[in-house]
DNA sequence: AAGAAAGCAAGAGCAGTGCTCTCATTCGTC
DNA sequence: GACGAATGAGAGCACTGCTCTTGCTTTCTT
């Protein structure tokens, strides 16, 4: 009975939190890669050795702070999503994607950890990752399925996607129950990337010689070109 | 007289290509966080502190490895742009592309290197990392404002650019020379953010569930989006 | 040609890391 | 109260980046 909540359980989930709290302050100071299970045991107010009571291993404590971040995210995703009238697809995206950079640009080392170079010789347990890992993209998705079964999506012209992707897109449509058409399947896939490519871009501040005064600016321009990608009007 | 070619600086020479060459090695098969100076130093058959003598530090030796993927991948984009007419805007838009892709995917360490998350506590000098690291971005603009000249960019119901961005695009334009307006400026800069996250997103495997059994052809259709998103149309 | 100067490699050493082991103590339960 | 599980402390191993000193070799200068 791990749920029995004895004063003891009590404690070792505190201690669990204290944890994870410690390690996202390390993480936001001085980065994935220089997060230390010592240094964390030290502001914990224990020896090195007693925090392997409640983490496996330095890869355990990285797991805890990848789902822990996909949660804030998904969190602040949704949050901003509150806000928005349901028939509203175009303002539910754009709220989708300023809510992604604005976390991102909050929480610099949690973005990185989880959607810049994968730390070397760890790989996230897909059985605790995933989950919280593919909420942003199930809030896209759910926007342009809305969208098309309004008909508020125009993707006349675009070309018929290959035979291999085509079936590739069949089964997506098939396991999360979609009626979009393979073009718009196609379409938003490269929102997504595009999405965070752009987040990507000013987090790590790849724009490097193009300095801008207003990012803010650059990514509403973006956000346009989103809309326009998987066939939205912007209002 | 650095450059005078004795015998000794023949070697020293031998020896930073070696150091480099090795630590490409090790990048690759154990990621960047991972690289460490003392087993570069082991393969070379020297003793850890020896190696001090031709690189200053791990980061040191880090930014030599980034300018050497920098370049690698300049030179990869370059070649693949020989290939293509110089009216064929949207081919070399495609060959940049696809050269980009190709190059991430066969050398994933270095790409993550250079576009994953920064590696904590190392800032790359721009003095030695600019240069090279602008290539790609430079050949596509000038494809964009060949095409612009051309007069086979078509973003006329494209919104003008804020008060703020405008100032900063006119920089750019003035720094580079270009003629391109200011939506053209911007959608390319979007293309190109998302032309990396497309990429990041394929070689960091984030694109998770969706598991493809033909990335290629979902690149295709990117390349489409990313055509259209610079007003080009594709043949 | 002889001596000075610079370059080079080795080794010891410091502080830090992840992780494992043993040992005592404390707590919850029967 | 007694037993077993959970907890924390400490020592220790192998590894890391980096610094310092000590010799040796090559190169340049006088």
């Amino acid at each position: 009975m791990e749920s029995a909540s004895t004063p003891r359980s009590r404690a070792r989930e505190q201690t669990m939190r204290d944890i994870v709290r410690i390690g996202r302050q390390h993480l936001a100071s001085d980065g994935a890669a220089a997060l230390s299970l010592r240094a964390v045991a030290r502001d914990l107010g224990l020896v090195s050795s007693a925090v392997y009571r409640y983490v496996a291993s330095r890869d355990d404590l990285l797991t805890l702070l990848v789902v822990d971040g996909y949660d804030e995210l998904g969190d602040a995703v949704d949050q901003a999503l509150a806000g928005v009238e349901r028939e509203d697809h175009v303002g539910r995206m754009a709220a989708i994607g300023r809510a992604v950079r604005a976390w991102g640009l909050a929480e610099p080392a949690t973005y990185a950890l989880l959607f810049g170079s994968p730390v070397p010789g760890y790989e996230a347990p897909a059985e605790q990752t995933t989950g919280p890992g593919t909420r942003v993209v199930v809030r896209l998705v759910e926007v342009w399925e809305d969208a098309w079964q309004a008909g508020r999506i125009g993707l006349d012209d675009s070309p018929l996607a290959p035979r291999r992707l085509t079936r590739d897109l069949a089964r997506i449509r098939r396991e999360m129950g979609l009626s979009a058409p393979d073009a718009l399947l196609a379409r938003g896939l490269f929102a997504w990337a595009a999405l965070f490519g752009c987040v990507t871009w000013e987090v790590f501040g790849q724009y490097g010689t193009a300095t801008l005064t207003d990012p803010a600016d650059l990514f509403e321009q973006h956000l346009d070109a989103l809309v326009e990608a998987v066939g939205l009007a912007r209002a």
